[in-house]
DNA sequence: CCACTTTTCTCCACATAATGACACTATAGT
DNA sequence: ACTATAGTGTCATTATGTGGAGAAAAGTGG
């Protein structure tokens, strides 16, 4: 169906939707094969998520593109030094193997406190990893907290009308 | 009988009404006959409900408008992540099979509780899908509160004419 | 009310993907 | 050099997804 439906996916590739996955004992994450063609043969790069305990992956192009954002930002500002150091320091890049698996290496894991039990999560343009089980419990709280005040809102997402 | 009904139908494209559908053992929902016309050929978005047990079904032309709404939003935005997370996060896009199933992914379907009686409800641009069981408790606790107080709707609310 | 058509449901067979296990390699530390 | 640890590649098993077809049910028209 739809050629429409395939160019959009071919030249968009916009990463949605959530995955569980399981690591193996090496902690290797195997990637979902619905996302297989539109990783293509780039090399992925993961770091940590500097306000959630959680890791960013990306494909290489994307990445590269914030990478040249962050190294613009001013040098003496104690913020953008922080990112700096946290998100290219963590920066690491994987290539798949022949199954499509990456080695997540095992200070990210750490960091995101991945065990066995992972979930895979599409962002646009980018994936989260999170713990099962932190997951689980942040993603209550977000669903809980429904959209209680919304005074704090920024408006953009005030006037959102799904 | 209505030229003009089918033109309206082909070019508004609004979903109404409920069907009562089956769920097969792997979880694919069949789309009823009635809808499938209106869904063409186009791609199909599952994603969570932040505020009720339920998914939302959308085509892909009307989500991708969701989509860039949400992925302009302020990435270092606590508010705007939480959305990101929730609706994008879980939003999968599934492709109608010959006999217009669609596989719902095992994951919304533990979120919205969905068994094997399924409720689908066309809201307009998209549709609901809930449990049977669900669907029939909470839509008889709104049928009972009727609209009791109307101090607190907002304006809009406030001012339907219907 | 009956016969016919269309739609929906259920089941089965098959294909593909995900997992876990294992053996082998490379590296660093003792 | 030896051992312990981390990393890599391959394979078998299991779980999950896909496609198709017949039975059952619902809808339609005479």
């Amino acid at each position: 169906m739809s050629l429409c439906g395939e160019k959009w996916e071919k030249v968009v590739n916009y990463f949605r939707g959530i995955s569980a996955v399981n690591l193996d004992a090496k902690g290797r994450l195997s990637l979902p094969s619905k996302y297989r063609e539109g990783l293509g043969s780039d090399s992925l790069v993961v770091t940590i998520d500097t306000e959630d305990s959680c890791l960013q992956l990306y494909p290489m192009d994307r990445w590269s593109v914030i990478e040249k954002q962050l190294e613009s930002l001013p040098t003496f500002n104690s913020h953008a030094r922080r990112i700096q150091r946290l998100l290219l320091g963590h920066a690491t890049e994987c290539e798949m193997d022949s199954q499509f698996r990456i080695l997540l290496p095992s200070l990210l894991r750490e960091h995101a406190q991945l065990e066995k039990k992972v979930m895979l999560i599409g962002q646009g343009k980018r994936f989260e990893i999170w713990s099962e089980s932190i997951w689980l419990k942040v993603r209550q709280e977000w669903i809980d907290q429904k959209n209680g005040g919304s005074e704090n809102l920024p408006t953009a997402l005030d006037e959102l009308s799904l």
